[in-house]
DNA sequence: AATCCGTGGTC
DNA sequence: TGACCAAGGAT
């Protein structure tokens, strides 16, 4: 969970988590769906996927690998994870190098090469780092004890280099440039995405969802029904022709949100129906409202559910 | 190697 | 408001 996540963020979905699969054997046996449900709302859902692949992975093999080559080879885990598991779990003398631990050690050896080129650099100095007798001792809370420097005094804005234990050692903060490393390269521009999302609501109080591909963005999640994410605005006589099914559909808003890689307005349009025909519900599934919150929304489709029912709430009354 | 993959907090 | 950033990994 912490991957590419803050500790803030993911601390209320780690106690339901593990509370709802407390061991790895039963989140090996549990249902995909009800993982997926269990993240929605966290993000990057490959590591929901992962970590199901790999707790299946540890209970077939009996057990978690206790070396980093061991580890490196489950679902989901990478040089930093295999490293952090190693070091914390299992007391092995490796350095994990986050993002945390590259800014430190951008800073500590001053190196003004931007990331990401300065990546494979950066790692082969970090690892250097444990090289005192006391850090071989401790991996876990060297390991941890960096992070938090990193986190904490070593921050990216405005490091309190008065306050490091590493002030005498630092090559960034003797030449006054601590504050500026890690350098980056600018990043590419975000391009803006348009589609429309329908949420339609029966008599009985359901509404229509769907589920998505296998791959991709937000794989294997639930959605409104809606119409493909294109470059280019939708007219709402355009949006209103690739409807689901005919109904009177209106307007309840536009929802913003922001990905890794683009920005997304979905127009959001809602009808109140009698009820689903079976031509309708061929292609998803119908939830009672009540139980949209049981389901994998990601945090753009609860953004769209929650417009689209208050738009729907505020004609009935 | 470069791209894809979410979301919420912060300044 | 917007740009940056977070206990990165897979392809």
């Amino acid at each position: 969970m912490l991957q590419q996540t803050t500790v803030k963020a993911v601390a209320p979905y780690y106690l339901r988590f593990t509370e709802k699969f407390p061991t790895v054997q039963a989140l090996a046996s549990a249902d995909r769906e009800d993982v997926l449900a269990a993240w929605a709302g966290l993000g990057y859902y490959s590591r929901a996927r992962n970590l199901h692949a790999c707790a299946q992975a540890v209970v077939a093999l009996g057990g978690f690998p206790q070396d980093v080559q061991g580890l490196r080879v489950l679902p989901g885990i990478g040089p930093y994870t295999a490293a952090a598991v190693a070091a914390i779990a299992f007391g092995v003398p490796v350095v994990p190098v986050d993002g945390n631990v590259e800014r430190v050690t951008a800073r500590l050896f001053a190196i003004t090469e931007p990331l990401p080129p300065a990546r494979k650099k950066l790692a082969q100095l970090a690892i250097t780092l444990n090289a005192d007798r006391e850090a071989q001792e401790r991996p876990s809370d060297f390991a941890q004890a960096l992070f938090d420097l990193g986190s904490s005094l070593c921050s990216p804005r405005a490091p309190a280099c008065g306050l490091c234990p590493w002030q005498g050692e630092c090559a960034g903060h003797k030449q006054g440039i601590a504050a500026e490393l890690p350098r980056k390269l600018p990043k590419a521009e975000r391009p803006v995405r348009y589609g429309a999302a329908f949420l339609a609501q029966d008599a009985a109080g359901q509404i229509l969802l769907r589920k998505r591909a296998e791959k991709g963005l937000l794989a294997a999640m639930t959605e409104l029904p809606g119409t493909e994410w294109r470059l280019e605005n939708w007219s709402e006589a355009e949006i209103l022709q690739v409807a689901p099914f005919a109904a009177g559909w209106k307007l309840a808003g536009r929802v913003k949100h922001v990905f890794t890689h683009f920005t997304l307005y979905l127009d959001v349009y809602v009808a109140q129906i009698k009820h689903f025909s079976n031509q309708a519900v061929s292609d998803g599934f119908l939830v009672p409202v009540e139980c949209v919150k049981d389901t994998a929304l990601p945090s753009v489709m609860q953004k769209c559910f929650e417009k689209g029912l208050s738009c729907l709430k505020e004609k009935k009354s």
